[in-house]
DNA sequence: CTGAAAGCGCTTACAG
DNA sequence: CTGAAAGCGCTTACAG
């Protein structure tokens, strides 16, 4: 950070400018900042600093602006993983949004380990971030900022909960089963520390009993350890094989899970759809080029940045009387494509095929 | 940001420290930043002041720190889009370095729009980052930090590029294909704003002149437009079927690409690899649970990531003499998977199919 | 309409 | 070994 930097060009600071114009550093950076009309600056003078702006292409160091007027314009967005394809989707939705109101980001990966979901939240206050948006994390504190939370089913006073309405997913799904014909449908949870794991099961407990269907306990079986990919789901078809207990179907916590079934389910020998159909959530962008190509229930995960990043945003410069009181829900929408179809009349067909175990 | 906000437990600043502790700010501050040993600083005060500020719960107001130190310890990345595989792969290797040291990121996407490409480097340095990493995006001024490119190819003195072995990438490519046979080889470039595109297709006319594989130009076509996602490659590889000369292998510019091109042969009734052999690029996630499964040559992307993050910190902190004169090389592996295979004889029988045009 | 001065919360010469 | 004071580059009461 010496003499040794090739030659640049310094920033110019608001002292500069004002020698230029031969004005106060204060009627500068009114200007810069939107407040001419209420400090009744004249036009000429206005045009004439956002001219010298321009020609010096200043702008306002926002390390001191911060400094000065409490206002980061910068978030922090925590997420499990950065390098899946959920929360990118998420972040795609929230960039939207903030790149249009000046905000900046930052992002902070826990990767499941809880000291760094216990301690990125400090940091992230030391960085003097306005809010929080926590994607599929469970975060535990309250924070003496706004938080919007997506798939994160918080009860803290200053955490706005995004959510998918799960009993409609749940919906979606069993009743495209039911439809088919299947009675033994097998589940895959998602893992303990997922804070969606809870609300889609519940909801999937409660639409199944409204529709007559039953779940056997020992088709119910849940990913494990924070892998990531479609390997934990590898691991729970094989257990599931392994039970011997005759399912036609299995609805599957996430795609990358469903993925991780078919394919398990094909090196035993298994066909996907005419033996065993399988239903994902979320669509990743994948799920489509899959074979088959997986029938899913969509989670609008775009939208859901977008809605969090407005809403975050209006918390920050809104006063608190006016926070949404309760989460806000987004409808998933069911999306058929070929890895389910008609029910086979005897499922236990596959059971006398050999069982490969899934590498793990 | 008035008394509306919940109850919230102010951060405590080093003013109130200094008061707890008896000391001036100077010597926490010292303490603080591990300058404890050049000021000789009693182990005993030492510890007292650590204790307070664990008990505190106190760090430095980071805006603060920066704009006094000059040292924000913050970078920025600009990727194409946050939502895609290639980028976040790139990233969660920029993470696992950063964190360690105590570095926080900005991300921005360009969405390929050049006025983004021409502000976001402004915008970065308003917000005082102290280094950039710019992943597959053209740069076009000399900037006052440190920037590392990764696949970017730049030319700017203050800029290291990070770059792909691509001759060995091509020959790991064509070496398999003419192993199998295949002598009529189709190739998808990359859109002409990747930065990668052009580097990429150099190495294979130079690797393909030296194994005496001639490259039809009738054969050679070219992703186009900024839609994410395989759409490209499927209007690509439709564009090449409708050319209506044979082929028996396509080499891909990436896996996205290969997966539509295969979409796209699949539905105009020509197998893979039976007919025609697919080879990608990249190796992202889907590439393996693809179906088939994709040959691939495989970039080291969280690799290229780490790589990009520890060299930006040595610029960040050494001094200019010290920074790479070369661009740094990582090498590729090969992948065989299931979407190549032995070249048929009579290329020309797929070419009496009906061509289904690719949705686009 | 405009500006001088204070101050955001730190770090860092400088002095002892 | 320790601290008083200056200052990073802004914004914002306050005053006129």
């Amino acid at each position: 950070m010496t003499a040794n930097q090739p030659k640049t060009v310094a920033r110019p600071r608001l002292k500069e400018l004002s020698h230029y114009l031969g004005l106060s550093r204060t009627t500068i950076s009114r200007v810069l900042s939107g407040q001419a009309e209420e400090h009744r600056i004249p036009e000429e003078t206005r045009k004439r600093v956002l001219a010298a702006a321009a020609q010096f292409n200043y702008t306002a160091n926002t390390l001191a602006r911060g400094l000065r007027s409490r206002k980061s314009r910068t978030i922090g967005i925590m997420v499990p993983e950065i390098s899946e394809g959920y929360s990118t989707a998420v972040l795609g939705g929230v960039e939207d949004v903030l790149l249009l109101s000046g905000f900046f980001y930052f992002v902070v990966s826990h990767r499941h380990r809880s000291e760094l979901l216990r301690e990125y939240p400090s940091l992230l206050l030391a960085r003097a971030v306005e809010g929080i948006i926590a994607v599929d994390s469970a975060l535990e504190e309250e924070l003496p900022i706004p938080v919007v939370s997506v798939s994160g089913h918080h009860r803290q006073q200053s955490v706005v909960n995004i959510e998918l309405d799960h009993l409609l997913a749940a919906r979606y799904a069993l009743e495209h089963l039911r439809k088919l014909g299947h009675k033994e449908i097998a589940f895959i949870k998602g893992q303990s520390f997922s804070s969606d794991t809870r609300a889609r099961w519940l909801a999937i407990c409660k639409v199944a009993s409204k529709l007559g269907i039953t779940i056997h306990p020992r088709l119910v079986t849940q990913l494990e350890g924070t892998a990531p990919g479609s390997d934990p789901g590898r691991a729970a078809t094989v257990q599931l094989l392994e039970r011997g207990v005759p399912f036609t179907a299995i609805f599957a916590f996430n795609d990358l899970t469903a993925i991780g079934a078919i394919t398990v389910l094909r090196e035993a020998g298994i066909r996907v759809p005419e033996e065993v159909s399988v239903v994902g959530f979320d669509d990743i962008p994948s799920a489509a080029t899959n074979m088959p190509p997986l029938t899913t229930v969509r989670q609008p995960m775009q939208e859901m940045g977008r809605v969090a990043a407005v809403t975050l945003l209006q918390m920050i410069d809104g006063n608190h009387e006016e926070w949404p009181r309760k989460p806000i829900r987004v409808l998933p929408t069911f999306v058929e494509r070929g890895s389910t179809g008609i029910a086979v009349a005897t499922p236990e067909t596959f059971l006398t095929r050999t069982v490969v175990r899934g590498k793990n």
